[in-house]
DNA sequence: GTGGTCTAGACCACC
DNA sequence: GTGGTCTAGACCACG
C-alpha cells in the first residue's frame, strides 16, 4: 500500500510532491518492478486532489521511464526503476543540501554560526519518528 | 553604493531577489539606518527592470518595517532594520537548512549516508573563495 | 455573497477599501474560515476595476495571514482570520478615535466644548438607521 | 513666538500640519491681526523642511484670507482671521470627530464597546501635558 | 526630483 | 478555471 503525504503549505507543486514520494517508495523497495501504482482516479480520491494533478505526476514518472503503461490495466513500476531511483535519490538529496548550504554561505552569516545551525538541525530530527 | 545582482535563472521572483539583497546589505552593515535606498526609478534603470518591480520589492520591505518613507525624498533604512535583518537572516538560513535536511530524511536514505553527504558538502565550500 | 462598495470620493486607495471591507466581513462573520473569496477576475469585473487592484488588496490580506492560497483553486479565509480581524477592528477604531481626539485637544479648544461636541456627535448617530 | 510641531509619521502632508497649526495659533490668540508670520526661509530652516512646503502652507492660508501680503515686508495675520479661525476650528474639530465616530459605527463593532473606547480615549489625555 | 495608485495587457504555473 | 509575475505607461501628491 502506497502512503503519500501532501503538504499544502509546502511551496513545491503537488504533482512534484506526489512524483517524488513515488520515487522514494521505489528507491526504498516499497514499490517493486511490475507492481501497479494506484489508478489516477483512485489516488486522486484518496489524496483529495484534482485528477489532473495525479495524472501529471504519473506523466512525469513515465517520461523518466519509471512507470510504464500496461495496456488496459494501468501503470506499473518499470524493471529499471529501482536502480534509477536509488542513484537519483542520492544525487537529489545531495543537490538539495548543497543548494541550502551554498545559500547559507552567501548570506554572509558567520560560518561558525552556520555550522552550529547545521549541527542543531541535523541532531534535532534524529531519534524522533516523522 | 548598493550593488544588486539579478539571477535570471533563479526561480525566485525578481522583487524577492531585490528585497533579499537589500536585507543582506542591511544585515552586513552596508546599508545603515537613515541611509536612503536608491530611488525606484534609478534602481529600475540600473537593473533594467520595470519600476513597478522595484517598487514592489520596496513595498515588501516597508511592510516589514525595514524601510520607511521620507516624504518627497525617498525611502530610508529604519532604525530597527539592522536588528530585524540579522535575526531574520539567521532564521532564514536555519529554515532553508532544516527543510533540506527534513527532505533528506524523508527520502529514507540511510542516515549515515546523509550525514556523510552533509559533511562533504559543508567542507567542500570552506576554504574556497566564492 | 460578498458585497463590496467602492467610494470614489473616499481619499483611501481602492485596494485599501477592498481589503478593509473584506476584513469587516470576516469580523462580522459574513466570511468564515475555509470560504473562498471571489476570484480576482470576478471581483475586478464586478467592481469595474483593474484585476491588479483586486490582486493587491488580496495580497495585503495574505501578508496579514487573513487569506491563504489554495493552489489552482483560489484564496480562502484562514482559520485564524476571525480572531485577527476582531482585535484588528477594535484597534483600528480605537486608533481613529484617539487621533481625532488628540487633534481636538491640540486645537486648544476649551475641553468642555470638545466633550460637548463628542457627546452630541455620539448621540446623534445612535438610534438612526444608517 | 510661533511654535510648530511636525509629526513626520502622521499621514497628513506637512504643509497641512503647518497651516492647521497656524490656524490654531490664530484661534487661540497667539497670533493676532497685524502680526507678521515668520518668513518662508526662516520657518523652513526652523522646521528643517523644504521652503516649498512652507510656501505652500502660506499659500493655502492666503487663499483663505487668513494671511495677507504686506508689500516688501512679509505676510501678516488679517483682521478677519481670528473670527474665521475660531468658527473654523470648532467646525473642523467637530467634523473630524464625527468622521471618526461614523467610521467606528460602520465597523459594526458593538456600540457599547465604541462608547467604552471613546470614554477611555477621552479621559486618557485629560490631565496630562502633551 | 520622490513614491504611490491605477490601468492594460502579456505570460506563467498549477489544478 | 485559479493566482502570480512582469512590463508599459499615465496620473497624482509631496517636497
Amino acid at each position: 500500500m502506497l502512503l503519500i503525504h501532501l503538504n499544502t503549505t509546502d511551496e513545491r507543486p503537488i504533482y512534484t510532491q506526489i512524483a517524488d514520494q513515488v520515487k522514494f517508495a521505489i528507491a526504498s523497495g516499497i514499490l517493486t518492478p511490475g507492481v501497479l501504482v494506484p489508478s489516477v482516479r483512485e489516488l486522486s480520491k484518496q489524496l483529495v486532489v484534482n485528477p489532473n494533478t495525479v495524472a501529471r505526476a504519473y506523466r512525469e514518472l513515465q517520461s523518466q521511464r519509471l512507470l510504464e503503461p500496461v495496456r488496459g490495466t494501468g501503470l506499473q513500476i518499470s524493471e529499471s526503476a529501482p536502480d534509477l531511483c536509488r542513484t537519483d535519490r542520492r544525487e537529489y538529496v545531495r543537490r538539495r543540501l548543497r543548494l541550502a548550504i551554498e545559500e547559507a554561505r552567501r548570506s554572509e552569516l558567520d560560518p561558525q554560526e552556520i555550522e552550529q545551525i547545521l549541527r542543531e538541525e541535523w541532531s534535532n530530527g534524529n531519534g524522533r519518528a516523522e
